[in-house]
DNA sequence: TGAAATGTTGGGGCG
DNA sequence: ACGCCCCAACATTTC
């Protein structure tokens, strides 16, 4: 038995592995050295196109057989399908599994044999399903081979950031590997299950898994999860369905292959987005003038992560009130997310422009005000990540605009100085997007 | 997994 | 006592 990793960069269109993916793969893949030298096994790191990196150790290590998990991305597909032709060529046996998903994404399909298009019917079909079964335990008697390949240092791939080291940030809120993921679920069935349904969107509170970037890194599996939920003492139904959302995402994926780059929906290729690098900038910056929208984006630059409900809210006014493209946003989040994953970051974009499956309606237009106000009533989440806000009554936190000077006196801001005007006006920005989408129905009709 | 605009209802103040 | 008006509260429609 020889453990390999291949770092295999090529992927086209620009979505190589990101950069805060990229520092959470190294240490990752750091833990997991260590979790298989404890079981006297070694893991071997190769770089460079797959077929050739498999190819080589397969000749290095005499191995006689190949086995790996299953990838998603149309990419990797072509490319997995291509090695297990190759070994099988050369008299090797190649298995792939399915490690990342509860079902495989052409097995849960309509009565007429297509994949479901509303995520609703879809996730009927997924629950009258069995379950997942129990995972395997860790098998035990793996032997190391004598003489293990040759391998990359891990250091040498550069994975981390250097200068500057961004990613104090990332190593203060997590703890890449299977025993951190453990332990965050554990922590998750213990301390937010319970209070799931309404907890989970309240960003001023642990109220998520936040099993995300462990999910994509396969560091602990959707089976497991699901097995833990069912077994906890609580209801786990709305849970389960977040589960259901990422299978209905890579099933979208997997049957949409341009998924991550053009919209579902034809009429949004003439939407007239707007180009205006200086806002796009803003955004990612959190520097927008809107406190729920910016404490967003910090916290995504500082933890490369952030919030479900803050991300709807914070991709909705990239989208509906800057009028930018869906695609922009996704670039950015594909960069900075410790859990960017091509299926769910490409199907929730398209969800919130719009123009994805099920989408949401364009004309469902968040209000910044309102969502930070219902869910952070007394903007603890914003006083964290825009610290220059905290001083700041609860009565104007969401809307500094609005605060009578005395107010911001008091509080010591000058806006525009110390915290941006607002960049639009949000009522007059949700009009101009209704009369786009107006405009691009009216191009396609 | 919205929000704003518009419509309806009903309690209470008031002449 | 009665009708009128105001408006908050809730419901429905529309974007």
């Amino acid at each position: 038995m020889l453990p390999v990793f291949v770092l295999d960069d090529a992927t086209p269109g620009g979505w190589r592995r990101g950069a805060a993916s990229r520092w959470w793969l190294h240490h990752s893949l750091s833990a997991l050295a260590a979790d298989l030298a404890r079981l006297g096994l070694p893991l071997v790191l190769r770089r460079g196109p797959a077929e050739a990196a498999i190819a080589a150790l397969v000749q290095d290590s005499g191995a006689t057989a190949v086995m790996w998990n299953r990838r998603y991305e149309p990419w990797n597909r072509q490319r997995d399908e291509g090695i297990k032709v190759a070994l099988h060529a050369a008299g090797i046996e190649a298995s792939s599994h399915n490690g990342a998903l509860l079902r495989e994404p052409w097995e849960v399909t309509t009565g007429g044999g297509r994949p479901y298009q509303v995520f609703t019917p879809f996730w009927r079909a997924l629950r009258s399903l069995p379950g997942p079964g129990q995972p395997l335990p860790v098998p035990s008697g793996m032997a190391a081979p004598d003489r293990a390949p040759a391998g990359d240092r891990l250091d040498d791939w550069a994975l981390r950031p250097t200068r500057p080291d961004w990613a104090g940030g990332l190593s203060r809120t997590w703890t890449p590997g299977e025993a951190g993921a453990r332990e965050r679920l554990a922590s998750f069935l213990d301390r937010a299950l319970p209070a799931y349904r309404t907890g989970r969107d309240r960003p001023d509170r642990d109220g998520t898994s936040m099993l995300s970037p462990h999910l994509h890194m396969g560091e602990v599996s959707p089976r497991t999860v699901w097995n833990a939920v069912e077994a906890a003492d609580a209801d786990g139904e709305a849970f389960l369905r977040e589960l259901g959302w990422r299978e209905f995402c890579h099933q979208l994926l997997f049957h949409h292959g341009d998924l991550a780059d053009a919209p579902l929906r034809p009429e949004f290729a003439r939407m007239p987005w707007r180009d205006d690098p200086q806002q796009l900038a803003a955004w990612q910056q959190g520097r927008t003038g809107y406190p729920i929208v910016d404490a967003g984006m910090r916290q995504l630059w500082q933890t490369g992560w952030m919030h479900n409900r803050v991300r709807m809210v914070a991709a909705s006014f990239l989208v509906k009130d800057l009028l930018l493209p869906w695609q922009a946003g996704e670039a950015w989040f594909w960069d900075t997310l410790v859990d960017a994953d091509l299926a769910n970051n490409a199907a929730n974009w398209q969800w919130v422009a719009g123009c994805g499956a099920d989408a949401a309606p364009f004309f469902r237009v968040f209000n910044p005000v309102l969502q930070g106000e219902k869910f952070d009533p007394d903007g603890r989440y914003v006083r964290q990540f825009v610290p220059e806000l905290a001083p700041l009554d609860d009565r104007w936190i969401h809307q500094p605009w609005a605060a009578p000077a005395e107010a911001l006196h008091r509080a010591g801001i000058r806006l525009g100085r110390d915290y941006p005007w607002p960049i639009v006006d949000h009522a007059a920005a949700r009009q101009r997007a209704l009369a786009a989408l107006d405009h691009a129905k009216r191009v396609a009709a």
